[in-house]
DNA sequence: GTTGGGGTAGAACGAACGTTCGATAGACTG
DNA sequence: CAGTCTATCGAACGTTCGTTCTACCCCAAC
């Protein structure tokens, strides 16, 4: 183990080739569908050469996520640390960070998002506790927006999902040409979803609640 | 070909059991994870008895993608039939129509969502074809709601991928124990919309632009 | 009572899969 | 110069894949 890790920060250039080949492949074919033969070709090293670098497809995939997600988490850390107390001002920024990491990294956003089931438990294990210090940041942020704008009907657990959802599903339908860049998307689901956020679940019920406990469609 | 629709339309009972269990297969291990063998085990149909009842397995995809988002689009055609003309309420019983098939159907919503992209061109084009007669509809309300509300700076299309992402993200992480039933779910989601859309998009300028053409984040 | 076709399955096909074996070439170490 | 270690490869291993071949059973029609 100690020997394998001494081997790849040797080799770490390589490794890192291997990566991201590997990335765009999984995104092309998705992981099952993808093969050790298409890196083969695709990287230049031959088969038997690949495991040199790495122990199984599995352990591939599970280093693509662990990368990103860490990164991704390392870099929002970082920009809350500087930042204003302010939860919107936060909830803003982490907005901001996740698309602008996800449309500079349109491969690997689409291996994080699409292949989140397919890492097996000992893998998993590690990349979902990542993932869960990620999604806790949001939950608290709007937890925090919750108590300061006194919003007493917000779930924050199905907030936190849609905003997520709202941002994850792009890599299904993002076109560079004709969408606007990161930073005008991130504007536009801010607004949406902070809109949506403070609009609807405070106590102003621009949306009355109809007997039954769901809420009516207005008339005009 | 017509020969194959006969034997289909006599033995119609088995080929919805085989759909079923392929629906359920395709779930838990995806498309390319799931084999033929997986299918035959399952449904106690042996390997090659399954192969009268369909030709291959990419129409097996096929078929299920077919029915689910066929079924989907004439609910919404009936029920939007006889609904008021008033946009906010068509995009209401939209959400609603979606996320109750949804959650409804949860095995076969996860193949929906996450096999989207696993047929190819003869199988392929024949499903965007309905998912695109499907998006337009509720492109066409939003465009309604436009022109009604008059939200000059509404990205229609943002918004309704925004939309979608919301709500087809939920089979990532939807617990019928934990989370609130269909209704409630796609009240949450339309006032999260909704209230997005009518607060963030109008002229009031909530939030106002910056010079860069980026919104500020306010300080409280 | 024979015929014919719908429905079924055992066994096998060739191809592709993830992975490993054994060898080799070069570079550093004593 | 002998010995070790890193990096690499061709070839093969055993398994599983989607699919098909062939033969069988059953039952209705003639």
């Amino acid at each position: 183990m100690a020997a394998t890790l001494q081997r790849r920060l040797a080799a770490g250039n390589k490794l890192d080739h291997i990566l991201s080949c590997a990335t765009r492949i999984f995104c092309e074919k998705g992981y099952e569908g993808a093969s050790i033969r298409d890196l083969s070709r695709r990287s230049g090293v031959s088969l038997a050469g690949l495991y040199y670098y790495f122990e199984s497809k599995e352990e591939l995939l599970y280093l693509i996520q662990k990368h990103c997600f860490t990164t991704l988490l390392a870099r929002l850390e970082e920009e809350l640390g500087s930042a204003p107390r302010d939860p919107e001002a936060r909830l803003r920024l982490l907005i901001r960070n996740h698309l602008g990491y996800f449309l500079q990294n349109p491969e690997a956003m689409k291996v994080l998002a699409h292949e989140a089931d397919s890492l097996t438990p000992p893998y998993a294990r590690q990349v979902a506790d990542i993932k869960r210090s990620y999604y806790r940041i949001c939950r608290s942020i709007l937890d925090d927006l919750k108590r300061q704008r006194k919003l007493r009907r917000l779930n924050t657990r199905l907030a936190v999902m849609s905003l997520y959802g709202m941002m994850n599903w792009i890599y299904t339908w993002y076109k560079p040409r004709l969408d606007p860049d990161a930073d005008a998307l991130a504007d536009h689901m801010s607004d949406l979803f902070l809109g949506g956020i403070l609009a609807g679940a405070s106590g102003s019920a621009r949306w009355p609640r109809s007997r039954n406990g769901r809420r009516r469609a207005l008339a005009a």
